[in-house]
DNA sequence: ATGGGTGCAAAGGATTTGCAACATT
DNA sequence: AATGTTGCAAATCCTTTGCACCCAT
């Protein structure tokens, strides 16, 4: 598991002042496995932190989405999550529970997109959605 | 290009009555090749039908969307807009102008994920975002 | 002391909902 | 007449902004 000490590392090379709050909020989205909304991380660190707010929390995810840190998910509509995972991969979304599950994808899948020649690509976000294995069986 | 008797062939089909509204929507956004948005749709159908309002267009949009008629694409956070095409294919938006663009996708693409196995997967959407040919060159 | 960071309260904007008028069968 | 559709106005929700206070350098 990453160190705090080199996520502090990290945030210093992005050119972003690790404050309490920063450093935090990024700890908790980089080792969160569980795709948080802003709400989420809010609540999840309020009490830790002693002194935090939802605006902070806010504008500090925005600002590592813009540095490139941490990536937003917009696979459901009704609201906006955050994913600190940065190997490639996809996103699932169950229809039933919610669940958003990540899976591995392989490098080269961009071979199966024509037309991206004049294009400089440089995100990609792949969402699938459906049922998951245990609403599946429930139906 | 479809014909209007059968674009209200496929909303009897899909169970949705086909009032004037709902067909000028549905027409125009399978029609369109630009991601329209709510708002979009709205300005461009309210004087050719004279009574239109916002809210119907919201709340066509999303019955067509719950039909499996039309998709909606959350590629840009800050708003959402729709697809009438069908065809499989996967989405440019370009970070400077924001245009979107259709990319032609492989019918096999979800050969390269890993782990879909156990997941009823019965929705797929790959964003791509980056610079396009001509803001490429602006800059 | 100075520049940035934080957080409250308020504003903003897209979307949804309640409900009454309306259209279509 | 009955049922479904439309559309205004208001409400809602998530997110951003203005601004004053605070911290660290």
């Amino acid at each position: 598991m990453v160190s705090r000490a080199e996520l502090k590392e990290e945030l210093i090379k992005a050119g972003i002042r690790p404050s309490v709050q920063r450093l935090a909020i990024f700890e908790y989205v980089r080792r969160s496995c569980q795709h948080p909304t802003a709400e989420v991380v809010y609540e999840a660190l309020r009490d830790e932190l002693g002194s935090l707010s939802l605006t902070t929390v806010y504008n500090t995810l925005k600002l590592f989405v813009d540095a490139g840190l941490i990536m937003m998910l917009t696979i459901d509509d009704t609201f906006r999550c955050f994913d600190g995972n940065r190997s490639n991969h996809a996103h699932f979304r169950c229809n039933d529970c919610g669940k958003i599950i990540d899976l591995g994808m392989k490098k080269d899948f961009l071979s199966m997109v024509e037309g991206v020649e004049g294009l400089a690509v440089n995100e990609a976000q792949l969402y699938l959605k459906g049922l998951c294995g245990e609403c599946k069986k429930k139906k």
